[in-house]
DNA sequence: GCTTGACCTAAAGTCAGGTTTAGGATATAT
DNA sequence: ATATATCCTAAACCTGACTTTAGGTCAAGC
């Protein structure tokens, strides 16, 4: 059993977030010894799985509803695994997301490190992709492809 | 030229949010014609720019600060070159913390399917992760890591 | 010439996810 | 027993990134 203080060294997370994410009902029966909160390893996977789901994009209302299945038992496995599902989804499509972004960034590291060199982005900034070495390319043509604009 | 309403439907984004952009300074010379803006193939370039910085987890200030230097020119590039490759070390932290994220999500999805089958947790809850399929072990296993907690 | 739809501004409001403050109770070391 | 560190609550505050509101301007079609 741990106390606030040394839950919030293990894991790095002020006291105050561990308070407020007790507030928001993110540990449903944590025990209290004369007011004073006693984490168990219970509550230390919870927090495992509440850094999960926050990273993953849910909110913390959504995260509460979850501790609610929890508590409910096997009725609502159902639930819970759909849960883990959708989040499946989000994060594989966030993840591509992801690497957008990053081969735009490689991209313009490169178009940086060419204005260098040169003194001046001309050159750099009148090249057709077909110029560019084949990497850099890639990484343009992912970047700026127009597929479907997301609705996030 | 395009107008705002145009814009906005060509990326997606509300009137409202392409003002707010332009009231804290991220279209530096922006052209208007009795008051109305005209976003021209800069602007839309500019769009894409921010939407790459925000997504890399740039705040809007610090975009702001990026516009600056792109119009104070090649005195600028070794700024803007670092500010790319720090959001590259950034991006490549995330996409790997994301990837353990998916780690846990697909054991827990695993979990629940497990669950499901037996009707109660007992089993899964006890199994040791020598006793897990394969791949659910790798992803349970990364997930669990406990190396160095990030400072974030 | 008047209505309609798209544009404009400044300022206030909203929301999530915390953090800080103020005032107290409790536990540990000397 | 007393100092000091750690715990507690409720409520106010904060921040970033927008969004909404209220009141007004402008250009096009009828």
């Amino acid at each position: 059993m741990y106390t606030i203080g040394q839950v919030s060294e293990m894991f790095g997370l002020p006291v105050s977030t561990l308070r407020y994410y007790d507030k928001e009902g993110l540990f449903p029966n944590l025990k209290r010894t004369s007011g004073i909160r006693k984490f168990g390893d219970k509550e230390l996977e919870t927090i495992r799985v509440i850094e999960c789901l926050k990273k993953s994009g849910l909110e913390i209302k959504d995260i509460k509803q979850f501790m609610v299945w929890c508590e409910e038992g096997s009725a609502t496995y159902q639930k819970r695994r759909e849960l883990f599902l959708r989040q499946k989804v989000h994060m594989e499509a966030e993840l591509m997301r992801m690497n957008r972004v990053l081969d735009m960034i490689r991209y313009k590291c490169w178009y940086y490190e060419q204005a260098i060199t040169d003194g001046n982005e001309n050159r750099v900034r009148a090249m057709q992709p077909a110029d560019m070495p084949v990497e850099i390319r890639e990484a343009y043509e992912n970047a700026h492809r127009e597929d479907e604009y997301p609705q996030s």
